[in-house]
DNA sequence: TTTATATATCATCATATAATGATATGATGA
DNA sequence: TCATCATATCATTATATGATGATATATAAA
């Protein structure tokens, strides 16, 4: 696939490969982003920034169907970014990761500075 | 879509919605997570950390093919993640957005916390 | 001006993913 | 037990996206 002998800057190579993560954590990272990377999937994680909510109220906040809202919180909470809590017919979520918050924030910034 | 009169919390509802970034936000910030949502990107972006290569040595380092590494970095160059520079034949490429770094090594905690 | 080389672009195909309506599950209350 | 309500799951469909080979463009060297 690659000819060596064409490479125009050995040592630049060398140097960008020294470093490089594992393939299971490029694999990993992929993941992670991946849950950022919907709108819907945002909009819940910023609707449970600050509250916990059950899915219906979820639907209610954010104008959305009850099968699109579940189908992402099931993504959601396989990938441990939510966590779940029952009671009685409702199951109310929030967030499971102290990071998400601070993921959020900083996507807001970057967007907020490129403008 | 929604029936208001089923809602469980009238309040955390109203707070859900309250700080709910503009639908605009939603839709750079889904494509700004985008960029980091695909594996052969993550790649690029860490091989171009620390150093500034061409496209051949990012093939190189990499073992990507020519044309896979040409549209990633199209999309990237298009979402000011990177930026490009030509010298004669070669047309060298680094990071453009100083977030970007940040934004990887913080991915990076986080999967390692995880495990 | 040919030829070679580096990069960019294009068209195609396969795959992944999100939304949706229908349905199943499971808990509560009549 | 039966009906209702909240949630979860399923199957389908439409769309988006990534990889790839082929080709175009552009620079430099012969």
């Amino acid at each position: 696939m690659v000819d060596d002998s064409k490479i125009i800057d050995a040592e630049a190579v060398l140097a960008a490969k020294e470093n490089l993560p594992s393939e299971y954590s490029f694999v990993a990272l992929e993941l992670f982003y991946k849950v950022f990377a919907d709108t819907t999937r945002i909009k819940i994680l910023f609707a449970l920034k600050e509250v916990e909510l059950c899915v219906y109220d979820i639907c209610a906040a954010l104008s959305l169907k009850q099968s699109t809202v579940s189908q992402q919180l099931r993504f959601l909470r396989q990938t441990g970014i939510v966590k779940s809590r029952q009671e009685g017919k409702n199951v109310y979520y929030s967030l499971d990761d102290d990071h998400i918050t601070g993921v959020l924030l900083m996507g807001l910034e970057h967007i907020n500075e490129k403008r």
